[in-house]
DNA sequence: AGCTACACGTGATTC
DNA sequence: TGAATCACGTGTAGC
């Protein structure tokens, strides 16, 4: 315990010589006053760190004798699956979380009812931020009037300040089908869908007041696995 | 970096002293050599257990830049949230977790629809467990058998080979009402319950071969808050 | 004997 | 400047 304090102090001590004509220089004592402080410093910390590793211990079972990498890959591991359990579950129930997002998949293909041969394509778009009045008209409004899609169904969900909606949307086929425009892949929708509401939720939010309150919501407060900056969200897996 | 290194050779060097009139001796290389494994090893260590400090960091949002200790802190509490929040959804929907669990909890006293003055009490008792034949006839037997509890409903959901019951019954007063006894008090009669459960459960697993599975279950496989044995929990609560 | 994991004190760095 | 964090090499104990 002691031997390397008193080691630190004897190299210190030589390096800076003997002065006054004896060893116990005020120089010295409190050169070695700094080193025991920050030794005890570093002390409270190493106890700070090793108590949060033993609650962690404690709260994922079968890790008391694991070592200290092993059990870190534990918890990661917990936490990677909680985390996509409760995406899961959000996804599902539709619960809005603290996190903005933006995910657009198509849906599969369905074949124009109308006389023409022309397709129509299916899109789900999800968007969660913070509600505000007017939120939904005006996602409506652009994705109908920028993109031409049609809303089938809006299911929308609230939680605090935090709102979710689910959109389903059809492609629309204008009149001009007659005309020598191809009909676009479907990357390119899901991408001007994204594009559109990301444009939409900046204005607002760059408008509004809001600020983020930054911790602790009600249910499920899992933060996504990926670190996602606001709106800038990309999934579009099926 | 090397001056630590030298400064420890130093030392091992005057303890065992200049044999065979030179410094270099082989005693003093392997030394040095075996000091130079260890310092490498523990470097290996340190990054390992930081290699997973970065991927905790990675895993949940704002912790950049926070402090060892501090990432921690945010890395219990999401796991707290995380795990109380599946529990939740697990107890709603009846999900079997990988953890034997039982919960015994009091339901309202309800009066007796007989003529007698005595009154019922309804109880719901839940079960969590490895699967295996005739477990709700035995688990049955014994609650309507050993404590004369009558069984309103039972329901039972099935993940893999484990088995969740969720049993609701009620207290039958036998004909000995008029006999001087007086009602057990609440407290006495879920312990009891709980009791014949977990007796009639380590019978079972006594009996049958059945190893538990280590890891990995399917969905919502959180362990428990708290560490518990297996067929030992108690939680009472309303 | 070696190998591994942990605790410790210390230098470097930042604020 | 002190106070705090982190990385580093080392001592030490268990297998």
């Amino acid at each position: 315990m002691d031997f390397m304090g008193f080691r630190g102090g004897a190299g210190l001590y030589q390096s800076v010589g003997r002065r006054n004509g004896h060893v116990g220089g005020v120089a010295e004592v409190r050169a070695a006053l700094a080193l025991k402080s920050h030794s005890e410093a570093e002390r409270r910390r190493r106890e700070r760190i090793n108590s949060h590793l033993s609650t962690l211990r404690r709260l994922i079972p079968n890790t008391s004798k694991m070592e200290k990498a092993a059990l870190l890959a534990e918890v990661i591991s917990q936490l990677r699956q909680l985390q996509t359990a409760a995406a899961e579950v959000r996804r599902r129930w539709n619960v809005p979380s603290d996190i903005d997002e933006i995910t657009v998949e198509e849906g599969e293909r369905v074949e124009s009812s109308g006389s023409s041969s022309s397709t129509v394509r299916s899109i789900k778009a999800t968007i969660c931020c913070d509600d505000r009045p007017d939120l939904l008209a005006d996602l409506k409004k652009a994705l109908e009037s920028i993109l031409r899609l049609k809303t089938v169904s809006a299911e929308i969900s609230t939680v605090g300040c935090r709102i979710r909606f689910v959109f389903i949307l059809v492609t629309t086929r204008t009149s001009t089908t007659t005309s020598q425009e191809q009909e676009p892949a479907a990357g390119v929708i899901t991408r001007s869908v994204q594009q559109t509401l990301k444009c939409a939720l900046a204005r607002i939010s760059s408008s509004s007041s809001h600020r983020r309150r930054q911790n602790q919501p009600d249910f499920f407060s899992a933060r996504n696995p990926r670190r996602i900056s606001p709106l800038e969200s990309s999934s579009s897996s099926s």
